[in-house]
DNA sequence: ATCCTCGATGTTATAATATAACATTTATTA
DNA sequence: TAATAAATGTTATATTATAACATCGAGGAT
């Protein structure tokens, strides 16, 4: 399934990364060759991608890359809120609308393991409700349903 | 904080593990003494507890335990519902309800570490409605909220 | 009761994920 | 241009989790 739902996935990339690009100036932050290619090898596919993946990926590139080279990338693209960590896979996805908002909601098909977000303001207001009621103050809310997407269901039926 | 909450900690444990001998002997599922060690020591405070945590706790009791031994008893007592994993911090936590629902929602305080579930039925039927707009079935919902508690945040602002 | 089977446990080894600590380089700014 | 702070390089190791195969033991079939 892997790029099938982007038509143009060249494109979604280099539009992402022209935009961190951008938000990066704005902000002051860093955006160096080391990030940006990793957030490029991130981007390269719609999937959730572990760390290991992305070293050996870049070992491809730039021979003798080691772990901490990838997960300093990740911490600073992660802080940012470039890339997001799906807690129950150990791996890592763009984020596709990078400084909207700082919580993003995940849908995982453990069929075809396609990550899709789905952000949706009624489900943070509902849980903002709940953590008003506990008297709790929250700095992150993670979400991530696990099942499977359409197409795999309708494949599954037949 | 570990067992403030709980008045009667130790008549806490014991009904609940009560509780899972019962479900058990109804499902006919085998609630072995080492499971049962395992969850007793989950149980010993509200917080969650590393897999590594049950390994050294469990090796006082029997020295020579290895870590098979505590992933097997987990995956079992996470099938049935007795126990939690809090993916964002590789922890386990005892199931305060169990067999009253699948999906169990925490509040994570970074301070004092507490995790509280807060199982409500408006989150799950708001997350059911962008699920059924997306057209994606669900097997399971992890959301898990990370901040802080009203003790800690009334202590931050002392 | 005995054998059989299957699930549970024991055991060894190793895979997979992540970070600590310190040295060096590079960018920024005073 | 020197000072300084941030980023990267490097080595080592910590942490989390599973594979694979041997053995044991409970409960059912005969």
């Amino acid at each position: 399934m892997s790029n099938t739902r982007c038509d143009k996935h060249k494109k979604c990339i280099s539009t992402t990364i022209d935009q961190v690009e951008k938000i990066c100036a704005e902000k002051g932050l860093r955006f160096t060759k080391i990030r940006k290619a990793i957030l490029e090898i991130i981007w390269e596919s719609h999937q959730p991608i572990k760390a290991y993946d992305i070293l050996s990926r870049i070992s491809n590139i730039n021979y003798s890359e080691k772990p901490p080279t990838v997960y300093r990338a990740l911490d600073f693209l992660m802080e940012n809120g470039f890339v997001h960590k799906i807690n129950s896979l150990n791996s890592y996805v763009g984020c596709s609308h990078p400084n909207e908002h700082s919580d993003c909601y995940f849908i995982i098909c453990s069929i075809c393991n396609e990550v899709q977000e789905c952000c949706d303001s009624t489900i943070t207001k509902t849980i903002k409700k709940v953590l008003n009621k506990n008297t709790f103050k929250h700095n992150h809310i993670a979400l991530e349903v696990n099942g499977q997407c359409n197409d795999c269901s309708d494949v599954s039926k037949k």
